[in-house]
DNA sequence: AATTTAATACGATAATTTTCGTACTAATTC
DNA sequence: GAATTAGTACGAAAATTATCGTATTAAATT
């Protein structure tokens, strides 16, 4: 799947959020957080389903779209670009900055902590 | 400092990456991975310039640039946007995504969990 | 000194992304 | 059933980003 652009990407969180949505749903959320058209909306949500990006059903008139890509899948490989183009590679460099810049609960951090040690159980 | 572009981003990652660098040097780390043209990266860097995200040495003939912006801010911001748009907000999701992608050591993981009871420590 | 090489400057074009107006149509309301 | 409302479709403009060709000039080579 080619790499959501800005805006499409916007509209495929919210999408993951909601499960399913009319452009008018989407929208209504949409503009709390930003200036714009309901038209436009729309368009960008033609184009993704164009894309491919996300699925639509007509069975009413009011379409509800949702999300055909994996979220997992899609937010990966936005991180991997990040940690590419931003972070030399390193992702443990871009996890010390995303928690830093956070104030996580304990129960987050031991959340974190109890990742850690499933993660090393896997190792080889 | 308005968000790079993704190009600008690999041209600013570099600089971090090298402290100081000609378009030449720039641009031949950049064509290693990707097909593309000298005066695009010239261009690009001049933008940069513009823009006060690079500065640069005019002594000589060859002009050297280094970055204007700090690696962290910018880091901060970068990352701070995508757990906006893609993780709902969640920073912890992100970290959970970025480290589960890679196979970090033993040495890397221990490292973070340092930096977890460094972050507990300093909690209120 | 003439020529070649390597650099910057910069306008213009191409490509991509975002925005929106208008046309059309189905559903709802009066 | 006429009028209003709420939806989709879609072309096209606007804005942003990326690419590159050409002109010019300084430095290095012959």
């Amino acid at each position: 799947m080619t790499k959501p652009t800005e805006s499409e990407l916007e509209i495929l969180a919210l999408l993951w959020e909601l499960k399913e949505a009319s452009v008018r749903q989407v929208h209504e959320r949409l503009s709390e957080t930003k200036e714009t058209g309901y038209t436009t909306t729309l368009k960008l949500m033609q184009i993704m389903h164009a894309k491919g990006m996300v699925t639509r059903d007509e069975q009413n008139r009011s379409h509800i779209y949702r999300p055909a890509t994996n979220q997992k899948d899609t937010q990966n490989s936005l991180v991997k670009n990040l940690v590419n183009t931003a972070f030399g590679g390193s992702a443990q460099h871009l996890v010390m900055q995303a928690l830093g810049q956070e104030n996580p609960s304990k129960a987050e951090l031991d959340e974190i902590r109890a990742f850690l040690d499933q993660l090393e159980q896997k190792k080889p």
